[in-house]
DNA sequence: TCAAAAGTGTTAGTTTTACACCCATGA
DNA sequence: TCATGGGTGTAAAACTAACACTTTTGA
């Protein structure tokens, strides 16, 4: 290739949890290389030569904070000149979604730490991950407007109010207990199981419902309007 | 830097024009260099190290095509390996609509010619270049869920028909001219003026419309839910 | 028996859908 | 005067939004 071009490529990975009472959460780690010796950042790295960039996007993830995940999808390409002081480099920022409870972080040797941050709540960031949190959560934020919202982030069996605190996370503010039940309902998604809820707080307990995969992955693919 | 990394970068855009009596096409170049000599593809070519990605690709449309654009958004990227037979290039690829009514086509050096193509019927096309207007159609079929469509790609004033042209083609079928009307004209996005089309071919004169574009633009940031 | 959270229906208002006749123009 | 396409309203049905009392549990 006669092409001269001084450009390299890496891959960010933005990967939100979910925690009924803590409220939406994204995985940074802490950098053991400089530039920005240990600042937090996103995980991610350069692209090898012969990898996908999704191959690409999930053993850095893994490597770096032992998630592996099975929700990803890409994010935004970030070119901006200047964006890192090392040249110029064009970052691919990936958009991932797990249960946090389903894992023990594990930062090893790339990451002097990897931790939960709640995304009202984020330390300083190196290179420009701020921003693509930001876009990464404003497509959280419009994801569940138009495809169902939840299997991914909720634990395999779930009270319908987990669902709904995730739905009111998301819109920023309160939903009506009978309306959302109704609506989502209406769409099929969910199977109701004969169990309730461990107790783990005062109350009575709830019962148990898991997503239909089937419905739900079909909702996924078509799309949907979801309003309330 | 000390990476050893050799992947190169690229851009492509995929430009939708929309005349009401054809439908929607897509602009393409015919290739002046191998590989794919002759061959037609999306415009596009190596970023340089100095550009962002969206000079590089308002670049590369105007001197393969003589297109000016003023709407383009980011697609997606496309980084699998083996995509391109020169080694490894990622490509980023762009979104962008225009009134094609609005240019003469100018294939230049760098391009052999250029043509606007229906979707329909596309000729073969060079790399995955395919799969990108794949994706970009199903981009642009997505979109008009959730934003106003229409202003980059209509005329100026343009009667109703028009706009409703371009969502039974979006839509691929046909819509109620009544309850079409009743919705756009809920949405305040429309400004009538005291002027008629021209007749074109036979019938009553239709009235000429044109954006409200402050409103518009609004919805578009905003997002709506449009459906019909 | 009290406090906490879950379960559950009805009504009014709004939105959506389906549907057909008359009007202005050029041929 | 005919053919073509444009302009326009209403009624039934579906959906959305607002709202409160009862049940189950643990403390």
């Amino acid at each position: 290739m006669s092409i001269k071009q001084n450009i390299k490529l890496t891959v960010d990975a933005v990967v939100f949890g979910y925690k009924p009472k803590e409220g939406i959460e994204v995985l940074l780690i802490k950098r053991t290389i400089p530039p920005f010796l240990h600042s937090w950042a996103l995980p991610g790295g350069f692209v090898l030569d012969d990898e996908s960039l999704e191959e690409a996007v999930t053993r850095e993830l893994e490597t770096e904070s032992g998630v592996r995940i099975n929700y990803l999808e890409q994010l935004y390409t970030f070119g901006k000149a200047g964006r890192d002081p090392r040249g110029r480099i064009v970052s691919v920022a990936y958009f991932g979604l797990v249960n946090p409870t389903n894992f023990k972080l594990a930062a090893s040797s790339d990451a002097e730490d990897a931790e939960w941050f709640n995304i009202k709540d984020l330390p300083p960031l190196a290179f420009d991950h701020a921003t693509i949190i930001d876009v990464a959560v404003q497509r959280l934020r419009n994801k569940f407007r138009y495809e169902p919202v939840g299997f991914e982030l909720l634990d395999k069996k779930f009270p319908i109010a987990d669902l709904e605190k995730l739905y009111e996370t998301l819109l920023d503010r309160p939903i009506d207990r009978r309306n959302f039940q109704k609506k989502i309902k209406h769409l099929g998604i969910l199977i109701a199981h004969n169990e309730q809820q461990k107790q783990v707080s005062q109350g009575r307990p709830a019962k148990l419902f898991s997503f239909d995969e089937a419905r739900y992955f079909k909702l996924q693919k078509e799309g949907m309007a979801f309003e309330i």
